[in-house]
DNA sequence: CAAGTAAGTATACAGCGTAAGCTTGTCAAG
DNA sequence: CTTGACAAGCTTACGCTGTATACTTACTTG
């Protein structure tokens, strides 16, 4: 069972063999179970023949974070760019939200530039210039839209963890307890955990409503040079 | 010179200097020298020595993070809205930049909640509240602005790392292969590094014009409610 | 002085990334 | 068929990490 494919007995790795295994231990056990052993292992192999496809753990991280990045769709040069600009931040929250660890390296390590992300940022840059933006206008709301996006993602996929690891109990004594001493976030807690059918209050809406506003600034970048 | 303490053959060790010497190192060689048994020897003293004052090294960064965080000005209760976010985003930036490995393990650990970031964020969302947002618009906004900021920074801190550690050489030689693959970059990276004296692009204004925009669109959620 | 406690130490373990050198399986040239 | 080369994978080892457990020392208090 750990195992699972023993039969065929030793299919020749590679290095998209040995990052597809990184990528998939990651999602599965969390990127801090992700040791060159433990992927040795999930492999059939020792931890250092996967120095044969991959110069170091770190190039390894890079290859499976540009694997998500480049699951981003960038809409097609030419495209109008509210709507591009639109898709593509949508697109990408969906590539972090569906693999939450990669967030944090993707931005924990933007001095690691390969071609996939100098590419994804090249066409991004791309839209706004054909839009009509200046070279600064472009840079600023690149920066604006990015940091809007990334800090958005981070927030949330670090939020998502918590969810999950206290008890209902502990969790309403908690909030017992923050109630008092924080009123405003506690305002806040009950509002957001009062979603019911008829307004769920979703992050995907949030998201968006935040996304719109920062299309809006954008437009007026655009607009002032 | 290791020990520059050396004379006072062992001042009593506490919780506060064990965070301290931590914050010191961290800001020195960066958090990735920061272990315990390195935190051991800045202090003269043995690692296991700091368990006395510390439950873990997970608890050691939370300490760390919160001394950053609690250098963050909030205005007083009370202020007039816009500049109060203005102010405390510009506060929070200037604390992180100070200690740049600190906006990553913020944001990488929001779920480890603290009585100074409860207290941080609760202040933030009074100001809204006081300043006559609903709850769900401040939940907005304070989403808004605080994924802008963080986003900001850690691309900031990022970015920050790589300038030093090329060569001049190294760097042109890059430059000249990104122009050809990348020209929508490559533009860009030409318009930031034309900073002259009469007009410097400092990511100082980029963020205070960035930040604007925000405000701008706070203002626009505080009167949709 | 005795006893108890607090502060710091010693030792050890399991895990990490990875350098160096070794074995084995495959295949081409002689 | 043999030989040699080369690639793929393995073994061992080193120094590092966080931390559990058990020890020693030093000081306080009765």
């Amino acid at each position: 069972m750990a195992t699972e494919k023993k039969e065929s007995k030793r299919r020749p790795l590679s290095r998209d063999r040995v990052l597809d295994a990184a990528l998939r231990l990651a999602d599965k056990q969390g990127v801090e179970a992700l040791s060159m052993r433990s992927l040795g292992r999930a492999l059939g192999v020792e931890a250092m023949s996967l120095y044969r496809y991959v110069k170091n753990k770190d190039e390894l991280l890079d290859g499976i974070v540009d694997r998500v990045v480049s699951k981003i769709e960038v809409p097609p040069a030419g495209s109008e760019w509210r709507a591009a600009m639109r898709g593509r931040a949508r697109s990408a929250r969906r590539a972090f939200v569906r693999h939450p660890w990669a967030a944090a390296l993707f931005e924990a390590r933007l001095e690691h530039q390969t071609p996939v992300r100098l590419g994804y940022a090249n066409a991004v840059l791309g839209l706004l210039r054909e839009g009509g933006f200046s070279v600064s206008a472009a840079y600023r709301a690149f920066l604006l839209v990015d940091s809007y996006l990334y800090g958005f993602i981070m927030q949330e996929t670090s939020w998502r963890v918590e969810d999950g690891d206290l008890s209902r109990a502990a969790q309403e004594s908690a909030v017992l307890m923050i109630s008092e001493a924080y009123p405003h976030l506690a305002e806040v807690m009950a509002y957001t955990s009062s979603a019911n059918a008829e307004a769920p209050i979703s992050l995907d809406t949030e998201f968006d409503h935040g996304l719109e506003r920062v299309l809006d600034a954008l437009e007026r970048i655009r607009h002032d040079g």
